[in-house]
DNA sequence: TTTATAATTGAGAATGATACTCAATTATAA
DNA sequence: TTATAATTGAGTATCATTCTCAATTATAAA
């Protein structure tokens, strides 16, 4: 998808819902998507900050909020505290292995696992809706 | 392993690091052994208080780290912001089936998922430390 | 059993990420 | 241009967990 169309998009979600189109929502949605990695909000409340909007670390955590909510970026929690997000647009479910040291996040998926997790959870009588799965461990360069 | 064993085991491993053997030290390990559960530092803290131990919130989270540290207890992030704890002893490894509606925990196991992961993890070039895997669901009295 | 001493404890303060409050500002539609 | 409801941001609150440090205690030597 263009940037200009997950732009419109944003928009037409936006007033759909009857909220603003703000500079800030807008420049949370624009950092999401220029920078494909796994960011935390601090940091796309700097690098928003180092350009020329204006905006707060609420309005960052709000807009997040609103950009997980409607689809548009995936909430991870990678068990040290902060919370990363990813652009949701054009990038399917996948899961993550996390490098101990350096913190480098590398993607994957693996049909199979994703198949059996249905069945492990069908096996326990239960109606799956989502699941964590993280690797931990050495990278290359770190080990 | 019984109880009396444990307890001799931790009081050994703590003579051995030169830390010394307390009522307190002995009131988790004896909390976290007699509930099997996925407990919270707050509920342990609760439980040895309402018995006859005196103890603080802050020895129960020096304790607990102690426990880890020496393989007598697991420390889980379930995504909530609280940590849960659960005895080592006697419980191979295994992962956790959650009910998103009423927190109920079910332990799961399956080989072939942990033999893809290690495969994952080489295919990355990463030495695999530990592993985080949830499903996240409803169980069969919460659907 | 004392004594010496280093380890431990607990009350309360600190931390850090995130959420909330509310007065001032702004986007939107009439 | 105006009316108004939504948004923003500064600062405060929250909540789990960690830290501080003076008082207490377990331990081992005498
Ligand atoms: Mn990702
Ligand atoms: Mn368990
Ligand atoms: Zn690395
Ligand atoms: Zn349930």
């Amino acid at each position: 998808m263009t940037n200009e169309k997950l732009l419109s998009d944003f928009k037409d979600v936006l007033k759909k819902e009857g909220l603003k189109v703000t500079p800030q929502r807008i420049a949370v949605l624009e950092e999401i998507i220029k920078d494909k990695g796994h960011r935390e909000s601090e940091d796309i409340y700097m690098a928003i900050k180092s350009r020329k909007t204006h905006v707060s670390r609420a309005t960052v955590y709000r807009t997040l909020d609103i950009l997980v909510q409607k689809g548009f970026a995936r909430k991870l929690n990678l068990g040290d505290g902060r919370a990363r997000y990813e652009t949701k647009i054009d990038s399917p479910h996948h899961d993550h292995i996390i490098c101990n040291e350096c913190g480098k996040i590398i993607e994957f998926v693996n049909d199979e696992i994703e198949k059996m997790q249905e069945e492990i959870a069908k096996q326990h009588h239960f109606k799956l809706q989502q699941h964590i799965h993280q690797l931990f461990g050495l990278c290359k360069e770190c080990q």
